[in-house]
DNA sequence: CGCTAGTTTGAAAAAACTCAATTGGCGTGG
DNA sequence: CCACGCCAATTGAGTTTTTTCAAACTAGCG
């Protein structure tokens, strides 16, 4: 595990993309209680049924969240990249209604929920600078929808790719090469399609040159084109601040 | 339009479903600022690109959330029932992502951002359950990603049918036969499937004895089977209080 | 009574899946 | 340092699911 920020930095620099917190409030979130903790690749952080009582900051590495259906299928429900803490809608649903693994070695903090909890009650622009957090995550998810539901198999996967590489891009890890050790057997249950068609996807993307994938490692080689092919607008990540209020 | 209770009255029993709020801050609710308006089926109530500056109690009707494709699909992303705010999440992310519409004559309470934040600034408990509906929001969101990803028609169309029932019988509406004027169109571009299979997939149903479809309303005959149909598990919609803290 | 929106049904076409086999890369143990 | 083994990627081919297109039917409404 490569050296990294100290996890509250991570959270800190997130949050400020768009919350505009002043130094005191900054030095509140530097009291916040975090527990570093190492995960492997494959390993499950929480289950469907769960009740938690902790909030995971990314730091490193990729999770995902996911459902099964009876039938052993896997539904892989978002992606998530350092800075995000996929969990955090647990401060006021504790019970997990879905699971969070690690598709890769990952780096997390650990921050009760109680440390959290008082401080958005000590300063309501921090909870509602969470609260914001937690909405864009469900924007992602309805915009999942829309690209599971009704876009063809050639445009999901370039929308993936699209939205990846915005959400990489946000947190300066979208430099040429792009790490992203994302297996096609988990994209193929990211975007609802066989690892045969996944394949076959990305292999008409890479020979219309769009992008490379090779070793763990993606090129954008025509971000426009690609974003076009995927009918992608990233209004839905919200990450522009001007669009705030 | 039939007579309906007073808009803020809805919201209190929504909110008291879970938050557990005090008389006093039920007074607090009582001095939101609304306006009651009524719009057309198939009226736009707001569309992706917009900035809104209010949220929109729904009251009476159905709302549906939805997304297009450069084709020109529809993609629904969401039902709302009488009770939720379909754009609440406009608090703090006031640029739509989706469109918002009507699918039935709907009478909405329009309630000015201004006046519910001034609330929430007042009184932490009233956000925290506003927060909470949002992410019950969220948790449906997902849980539409694996229905339409990873479901046969089959499930899914059941799927979306307990989904309708439970959250109908959450505010009282789910008394036989349950008044539900959604077209099949709009079921096909709920659960991403064609009006053909949706049509079979219902006659497949009503067949088997599970369901009864007449005149825009609907019977329940079966609903374990139902429910075993659509591999329905309630915990996402986080109904039951006792789930929480 | 005719119109329209919505439902129902049939049949061919398209998209995506499953199964199966092969290839490639990489870490580990001999 | 090489061989083995394993996981992931790739490719081919037949099958299944779902879609699209088209047409007929039905019920409510002016």
């Amino acid at each position: 595990m490569p050296k990294s920020l100290d996890p509250i930095e991570i959270l800190i620099r997130r949050l400020q993309r768009s919350a505009g917190l002043e130094q005191s409030e900054l030095a509140e979130l530097r009291t916040l209680q975090v527990d570093v903790a190492d995960v492997a690749r494959n390993e499950a952080i929480s289950r469907e049924g769960d009740r938690v009582e902790h909030c995971m900051l990314l730091v490193e590495g990729f999770l995902i969240r996911l459902q099964h259906t009876r039938g052993g299928k896997r539904q892989i429900l978002s992606f998530y990249v350092p800075g995000d803490i996929p969990d955090l809608q647990t401060l006021h649903l504790p019970t997990m209604d879905h699971s969070l693994a690690a598709i890769t070695p990952a780096r997390l903090g650990r921050i009760p929920h109680k440390s959290i909890q008082e401080l958005c009650n000590r300063n309501r622009r921090v909870a509602d600078a969470l609260w914001r957090e937690t909405l864009i995550d469900a924007a992602v998810a309805r915009t999942w929808v829309r690209c599971v539901g009704r876009l063809t198999a050639r445009a999901r996967v370039a929308h993936m790719l699209c939205e990846l590489h915005a959400r990489l891009d946000a947190v300066g890890l979208a430099k040429d090469p792009i790490r992203m050790p994302i297996t096609q057997a988990d994209f193929a249950d990211a975007m609802s399609l066989s690892v045969v068609q996944i394949n076959m996807t990305l292999r008409d993307l890479r020979e219309e040159g769009l992008i490379t994938v090779h070793k763990r490692e993606m090129i954008v080689h025509d971000l426009v084109r690609l974003q076009y092919v995927a009918e992608f607008d990233p209004l839905y990540l919200h990450l522009d601040p001007a669009q705030r209020r």
